[in-house]
DNA sequence: TTCCAGCTATGTTATCGTAA
DNA sequence: TTACGATAACATAGCTGGAA
């Protein structure tokens, strides 16, 4: 039977534009005028007879028609791209990059990616290590896990589990001639601090403490390394319990201080709010919610 | 089978309107 | 002022069909 498909170079751009939600984005990544896509995806909302985008001022978002049309084009370009890859002998495979904080990228994420490659062995996933904020347009970014609130201009966040940063030491600084008991009890202890992280400052003065910069220790970059100077009694860090559920399980870190008040941080996954995720970034944001029960 | 004129699809630049 | 999409006019490559 002979098919009805509408124009096939109209719906790559309808595909490029929805992906984006943005002409010109998606005139750049097809190597084309945004004129060429707004011609485009004209001639396939007249070959539909109705409406695939709301124009807005300077911004675009798709109809319901063409929010119900966005994943199966965009699925079946994917499959065809992979197939016509395959046919000529270059397995091409969809690359996702996720950048991390250290901490969970160490603590969590690493033991439970053999379970998304396996779910997912077509996606090449790349991990990358910063607490900066990432700049979606300028670094080569499709997602971010991130610590603080949430609030991040330009983005979409999802909450992932609660991560209240506490004090965390050796039970050995609990005995000792400085016994931790109160938070003013910090002066006589060296404070861990992870590398480009603020949190000892703004935690000492919940506390209402100063953060004197006599109060300062080491810096250290590894998060890894960073537990385990604490483990052996080097000093005190600032660490989220449920980063460091097995270590508080096993005895080998305690806290020593009831929580203060104020905002409850979490970890979040973010995303420009300008694209829609792609099959790899929606397939890790599926994995991600799940394993840590936030889809629930 | 080849050549060629006309048609069509697809793209460009220039310009305009709109709103942040 | 800037960013973005729409429109008009035009250019070009490829397709189609008829003639040799």
């Amino acid at each position: 039977m002979r098919r009805r498909l509408p124009p096939l170079n109209a719906l790559r751009a309808f595909e490029a534009g929805a992906g984006h939600l943005n002409f010109t984005r998606a005139a750049e990544e097809l190597s084309v005028t945004p004129t060429a896509i707004s011609h485009q995806v004209r001639q396939l909302e007249e070959w539909f007879g109705l409406p695939l985008f709301k124009r807005g001022s300077r911004r675009l978002s798709l109809t319901e028609a063409g929010a119900q049309l966005y994943p199966v084009v965009a699925e079946a370009l994917d499959r065809i791209a992979e197939s016509a890859c395959r046919i000529r002998g270059q397995p091409d495979r969809p690359t996702l990059t996720v950048s991390v904080t250290p901490t969970f990228g160490s603590r969590w994420l690493a033991a439970r990616l053999g379970k998304f490659w396996i779910e997912h062995p077509e996606i090449d996933l790349r991990v990358h290590h910063s607490v900066h904020l990432v700049d979606f347009k300028r670094d080569d970014v499709d997602l971010a896990v991130r610590w603080g609130l949430g609030a991040w201009p330009g983005t979409v966040s999802e909450r992932l589990m609660d991560a209240v940063a506490m004090p965390l030491c050796s039970p050995a600084l609990l005995t000792g001639p400085h016994p931790l008991r109160e938070p003013v009890d910090l002066e006589h202890h060296v404070l861990l601090h992870e590398k480009d992280r603020q949190e000892w400052t703004e935690w000492l003065i919940a506390a209402g403490l100063d953060d004197a910069p006599g109060r300062r220790g080491p810096v250290i970059d590894d998060p890894n390394s960073l537990v385990r100077a604490a483990i052996a009694g080097h000093g005190v860090f600032l660490g989220s319990v449920t980063m460091m559920n097995a270590e508080l399980d096993s005895g080998a870190l305690v806290a020593p201080f009831a929580r203060a008040g104020g905002p409850e941080p979490a970890y979040f996954l973010v995303r420009p709010d300008d694209a829609s995720p792609g099959r790899a970034a929606h397939a890790f944001r599926e994995f991600i919610l799940a394993e840590t029960g936030a889809g629930e």
